[in-house]
DNA sequence: TTGAAAGCGCTAACAG
DNA sequence: CTGTTAGCGCTTTCAA
């Protein structure tokens, strides 16, 4: 059974196709008698507007497309899902790409998106040159990453929680506190937040100490290695700012699994504080990024954009600690 | 700056859109020579055939919409990872519809879905009516519900998942066994779920206690309120079979909030398993969904619906114990 | 207030 | 091997 075109619900409805149009985009003037008898054929022939047909004609699909690394991270499937709910008020509809952090698979879904004629792209994971990103001339907003001077980036202020996190460590006793940083996040963003961190250590006088976990997100079991090998002799430091919260996790039952107690032993501060985490975990000390916020902007921007609206270039949105008993 | 067309670049090779059509597509006879000419003018001008013009003919868009409750939730958000890595492989785009499991927006993304003239819809979030999606001639498959005759699903084998929660609290000795259902997930797979329990419980002689808590995903602050309030006296149950491991880390840290043992005073096991739990909260015992074979299983069975090849009717995939040591 | 007709970018007969 | 042409379902001038 094919599905009704709007010719068959003109012919049923013994009208144009014209009429049928407008009746569907209440446009132009139509008597309540044409309405109501096209409205009936509808119904009948339980008609659906084909967008497709739409949008080859407006030239506009109202899709939007999201490459974020993974949304099995919990940070990304929030941000994930907050950005579908922003959109979809706005009658966008949203295309999820896992990039997995892989360059060519970020570069073939770029191309795919573009395929796909969607109005707008929304980047959460960002490994393709920034020149590449130039010659897309498309809208894109950035998350976390500044791209070029074209493309509006959202991102929370990395370095005051850099500094949040290490001053909360250090406030706590630390001496020996150790910066793990990961590709768990972008480059740009985690520099901001490392720089944080050593600057906030050298005002204490302390030496900064910073580790980095080059595995890809998925690879946790790798991650958790590292870390028990790291703390099997015995604890080289007495406080870790992890680069997400996920890291945080591994770090802290890798030193339970070796005996050691959280805090007594080693104090340990996340970053990202999640819902999904602070549910799971509310007892990690981490500093929460405004997710929603950030979803919001980030769309926000690009719809501006897509609008032809001036918008800004950059949003940053502030952080917070989330005060657990991890340090 | 506008887009490319074929027509375009049809004028600057010098050739007939059909020309060009066909070096596209990899169909009929072209000479090198056209086909060189060709290529050099789609370079040139940057041209990116224009999917939407081609679904718009073929009739067929190559989308596939995905409904589930919300990517935050980490089943959720590694179920999407899965199927959308699946699909991409396959050729398809994904859109995603975050539900929060309720009836009236399902609603309007099925039909928004139909809109955009998806191929197919996984659906992994059922609160709409049965005889619904019967009414929507489309490809559907369904993860965890049995929703008609003609929509196939997947599902793990809940009833052996509650069997073997159920048999790990029975037998690390506890007597009094609560289990906790929520609507974190659809009616019926729960309810497999504790017709195991309920059928463990009485071969071994125990009382089945069932407690409902009927927030919805993303209402965890309440749900930790309710434990805590369970917890205030004194602990009545010595063993708690989760609905899903976000429940039982509410339940695990509530305990440990009113100054109970895990696993000492109570033992809890949860259900899911994901990956992203497994490493953020690795003691936890739990049943492990096996997720990317239900995405796999769930993408394969919709495309040959597509495909229109015979399909099966019921994948029902085997789950694992995670032995943490909350139980 | 309504309808006829053109055309969005692409593919596929059908001719040459 | 290559080109001409007729739509796919919809919106929008332009006429009536």
């Amino acid at each position: 059974m094919k599905k009704a075109t709007i010719h068959d619900v003109a012919k049923k409805a013994g009208v144009s196709v014209t009429t049928v149009s407008r009746v569907l985009n209440n446009r132009g003037y139509i008597s309540d008698e044409m309405k109501e008898k096209v409205m009936t054929a509808i119904k009948e022939l339980n008609y659906i507007p084909n967008e497709i047909a739409r949008s080859f004609f407006t030239n506009k699909t109202n899709f939007v497309g999201l490459i974020v690394p993974t949304t099995s991270n919990p940070f990304f499937g929030e941000l994930t899902f907050h950005i579908e709910k922003k959109l979809s008020t706005k009658g966008y509809k949203l295309f999820i790409c896992n990039s997995i952090n892989d360059v060519e698979t970020e570069r073939v879904y770029l191309r795919l998106l573009q395929e796909k004629r969607v109005d707008g792209i929304i980047v959460g994971s960002h490994n393709v040159d920034i020149e590449e990103y130039e010659g897309y001339g498309m809208n894109i907003v950035s998350i976390d990453r500044e791209l070029t001077a074209n493309i509006p980036i959202v991102q929370c202020d990395n370095y005051d929680g850099g500094r949040l996190a290490t001053e909360t460590l250090i406030g706590s006793g630390c001496k020996r506190i150790l910066c793990i940083t990961g590709d768990a996040r972008v480059k740009t963003t985690a520099r901001a937040r490392v720089s944080a961190y050593e600057d906030r250590m050298r005002e204490a006088g302390l030496e900064p100490q910073i580790m980095e976990i080059s595995f890809s997100l998925s690879e946790n079991d790798k991650k958790r290695v590292v870390m028990e090998n790291l703390f099997s002799e015995s604890l080289p430091f007495d406080g870790i700012f992890a680069g997400d919260d996920v890291m945080a996790s591994i770090v802290y039952h890798a030193a339970l699994k070796k005996g050691y107690k959280v805090p007594e032993d080693l104090k340990i501060v996340g970053f990202d504080g999640t819902e999904m985490m602070r549910t799971v975990f509310p007892t990690l000390t981490t500093i929460i990024q405004p997710i929603e916020q950030i979803a919001e902007a980030a769309v926000d921007l690009l719809l501006d954009k897509i609008g032809e609206k001036k918008a800004e270039n950059k949003i940053v949105l502030p952080i917070a600690l989330h005060k657990g008993s991890t340090a």
